[in-house]
DNA sequence: GAGTAAACTGACTGATTACTCAGACAGTAT
DNA sequence: ATACTGTCTGAGTAATCAGTCAGTTTACTC
């Protein structure tokens, strides 16, 4: 393993156990075995660090959710399968995934545009894979006719909502993965 | 308005807009109108100034969704009324509420046992009146029969993930509080 | 082995920060 | 007038931090 892997490595392990503010580069550094000045060789900041962390693990995030999407037979199937993902995902990666929970998005309001700009489109992916799915469903009518822009929004914030408070929360919840298929699926579901 | 006041005020304001962390107790003293050592003459610490500034604004919000429990008909409408309390009260106090989002619970991980302990206190209590609308549901007929801890927790991370991103993500999310009462009716709702 | 470029180091710096403290000041009681 | 009290002040401080830089080591080529 590189230096830079190992910077990015201990970072991801940091920033998500303590958060981006509350780590400094003297940890980070140390945590990798490496000189606080190596860290500003391979990145110009501490932001670039993140990012580099942040993106590392949204690749593999949304990896998964499109081969999830494209393998299911389906619209409802693909949206079960991406709440399915999405919890096994962040119970698999609970301490990379806090990275993109904790301090995401609002966090680069002050990063710069070219940045930002790369952020949100990942953000804006997913909620685009979860408008495929239910526009799919209500075509091939496994999904009740839903107003599908919105719908996937309240699918992203459950997702998000849920996982962060499993994460972060003081609180045990006692919620996995089925469970939310099940009272999605009801929700999404055809009244007879 | 006391100075005190004043310090909690322009605080909320300063934590909602730009989080606990980014926000210096110079600028709190500037944006209050009093001098820098007045904030530690009334609290001991800048962590004592966001508590009282998180505390002000949950009393409101359970105050909220206690009276909104307690004036429903049916378990089905006070789950109803507690999304429509939510989504109105963060859309009218979002300013405030922003304190509640940004930083908390994760952030008092360093707090001392005592207000941490007040703080799970208040979140616990969300999820309380959220069990026990669900209950009282299931017992009136109204709610089909769910398994009441867990679906209490999807709806508590459905209303916060969605708000969330409503207040600090980057995208414009076109979702109102109907859009959410439709979706968790129909998932709560009993199957004939 | 000489030359060279990339990788790496860690002491240093300037800026920022939460918090302190010695004293000022207004109001009230005696 | 004097003494006392609670409120308030702002210059000062010790600590911390992201980022710099002059110089060393490593890897590789000829």
């Amino acid at each position: 393993m590189t230096k830079k892997d190992a910077i990015v490595q201990a970072a991801t392990r940091l920033f998500a156990v303590k958060g981006f503010n509350e780590t400094s580069t003297a940890e980070v550094a140390r945590e990798a075995g490496v000189a606080q000045g190596t860290l500003f060789y391979h990145f110009k900041t501490k932001e670039g660090i993140m990012l580099e962390a942040f993106h590392g693990i949204m690749t593999s995030y949304l990896e998964g959710l499109e081969r999830t999407v494209a393998e299911a037979a389906t619209g409802m199937e693909a949206v079960e399968g991406i709440l399915r993902f999405h919890f096994t995902f962040t119970e698999n990666n609970s301490e990379r995934f806090l990275v993109v929970l904790r301090d995401f998005p609002f966090y680069f309001a002050h990063s710069d545009p070219e940045n930002r700009e790369r952020v949100q489109q990942r953000v804006l992916r997913t909620v685009g894979l979860l408008r495929e799915a239910l526009e799919r469903g209500c075509r091939d009518g496994s999904v009740r006719e839903v107003a599908v822009e919105e719908t996937a929004h309240v699918l992203r914030g459950l997702m998000h909502g849920l996982v962060r408070q499993k994460l972060l929360g003081p609180l045990k919840i006692p919620v996995g993965a089925e469970e939310v298929v099940a009272f999605c699926r009801q929700a999404l579901a055809r009244v007879p």
